[in-house]
DNA sequence: GATGAATGAGTATTCATTCAT
DNA sequence: CATGAATGAATACTCATTCAT
């Protein structure tokens, strides 16, 4: 039911985690508990589904943008604004569907979406990184994307201001051509 | 009293967040819940106070291995060292005092430590960065120190097993130096 | 609905009173909840006129039993064998119906099956007693055929070993006869 | 908490099982649920609780009155009196705790005074019996024992007129006397 | 200071029952 | 007649916190 997918996300953002009860919930969703139970096993099992849909949202965002044939926007940038965007939208509420996500064991799937964009990169890498050493190992590869990911989550987390500057964006391609060994330029005329 | 954080930490260790309640904390602290509360005003109170030391120690570790005198090996290794070391004790107990700090509005707190890095590296940037335009801006110098916490916390979190491997470090060293554009070989002899 | 009370007892056998629920009920029966709010007004209805039901079969062996004109067997064996057999079938059920339709003020209906046997046996007693002081009294008669009802009763409840041995069925008939003053070698050679 | 028990009992006898509940025994006993659970693990372990000691109380009674020596009255009546003196007390509400004491499996535990009677008997018959085959087989003594238990049982639950009678006291000295094949007039003048 | 028995507000969950389709 | 999604009152149990000893 997306009514309570929509009351939760209003209550985690407005109260956080603590004002989150299962009346509540119906209440704001204009349900009743016992049909709140009818759709979900359990409070948690809320809060996981609307994780793992929040988690397939933004990485199919990232895979279409970094795919998107847009030879004006280096691929890269056309990336890292999916991502500053998904992450942008509902702060609190994503950190905490997140947190119950860990919670439940579920590193693993917190890590997929973003070893699926690893994926994505790696096949594509072969045609795009000059030959050589500097070829991306499955550490390398880790090390990047959790970079990238985790400063643009950190930044949502801390709400700082410069969130969807040019400067941030800027910075962060640095980061990720500064790893490549990508000559910057390239991407400088970038829109 | 030390006692206590002891026992608030092994049982966040073994139970979660989940197992953990006053009543059972004073019990494995060999206290009565009396005293617990005489010495904390409140239950997140322990947890805060945990939190900030966890943060202090790793941030006094990461900030005596920059400034170690240790000509063998370089600072931004150093530094690395620290960091996963830090973040490698007690990762399950760790994180959680980190989401309560978090969820308590303490992302500043959290931030600080990161921030007070960055200063000293800001500080040192001056004598060891080449001039012109790669100067580190504020922006430059929060993705950077975010993003080597966040890669090394991630890689906690997710229990990955090159944690404390030698490419694991040498990737983190590509990141730093990369972004800075530092050329690599300046670093490829540290032990 | 036969199949409810089919279902009914399936579950009830299984897994007892905490077990059992109306959609459980209707899941089990193939049928909807509403059908079965169709047949019967209330859960309870359902277990009642299960427990009626039940006493009725038994009440109608016993009374056969006790009737059949078997010259072979002394009917006060025959009226016993038939309880026991009423009572060991579906032990567990048979209980929480009877418990429920106690619950529900029952205790005259539970009586009653036992009550008309004891007609039957008033009726009779006038052929076969000897006359004299002996003659049952009702609370003679209340004593003799609750005694009888309630140990194997017991029994079943307590799940003895000896439920259907002959031993059992002797020390019964000695508990009868010996009530009524009459000699036990009468019933002796009973096969 | 004897308070508890009290309140549980009165709770009980008014309104049944139905209107028991954990908040409602709280109020009633004057204490907080929290206190309610610090004396108790369980709801069930208040009724286990109050079932056993009403168990042992009866049997101690019973015992007590098998055992004194009252040269006027005989055994068996002083048995039946103080049978039924503990069985007429709380009718209800002792119904409903063997009840609880029966579905949490202790059959054992239902049965165990009725047993432990029995070995009282059981040591005793040998002075008293006469020799022969009427000496009291284990299924003897089962059947003796659970007629004269539940034959009171039953008056208990359905409340019969002539529980506290002398007739019916006289009855159940003649199961009593009919099954060990002892002569009625032995006991014919006790008061 | 220390103790720990007592408190009671708060919450997840169940399940008999209804009624629009 | 049958269906089964929706209802929501009811209830066991937890645990942070207090305060008399």
């Amino acid at each position: 039911m997306e009514a309570i997918f929509e009351a939760t996300a209003r209550i985690l953002a407005r109260e956080g985690r603590a004002g989150l009860n299962t009346n509540r919930i119906a209440e704001v969703a204009g349900v009743s508990v016992g049909t709140l139970y009818g759709y979900f096993s359990d409070k948690d099992a809320i809060l996981l589904a609307m994780a793992r849909r929040e988690l397939d949202i933004a990485r199919d965002r990232v895979a279409a943008a970094l795919l998107e044939p847009d030879p004006e926007v280096h691929p890269a940038r056309r990336a890292i604004r999916a991502l500053v965007s998904a992450y942008n939208a509902r702060g609190r509420t994503r950190r905490i569907l997140m947190e119950t996500l860990f919670a439940h064991g579920g590193s693993d799937e917190l890590a997929r979406p973003v070893n699926e964009i690893a994926q994505v990169l790696a096949r594509w890498s072969g045609d795009i990184l000059p030959p050589g050493p500097e070829r991306l190992s499955t550490v390398g590869l880790y090390v990047l994307t959790r970079a990238v990911d985790s400063v643009v989550r950190s930044a949502t987390y801390e709400a700082v201001d410069f969130m969807t500057s040019r400067e941030f964006e800027d910075e962060l391609i640095r980061l990720i051509f500064g790893f490549l060994g990508w000559p910057l330029n390239e991407d400088v005329q970038s829109p």
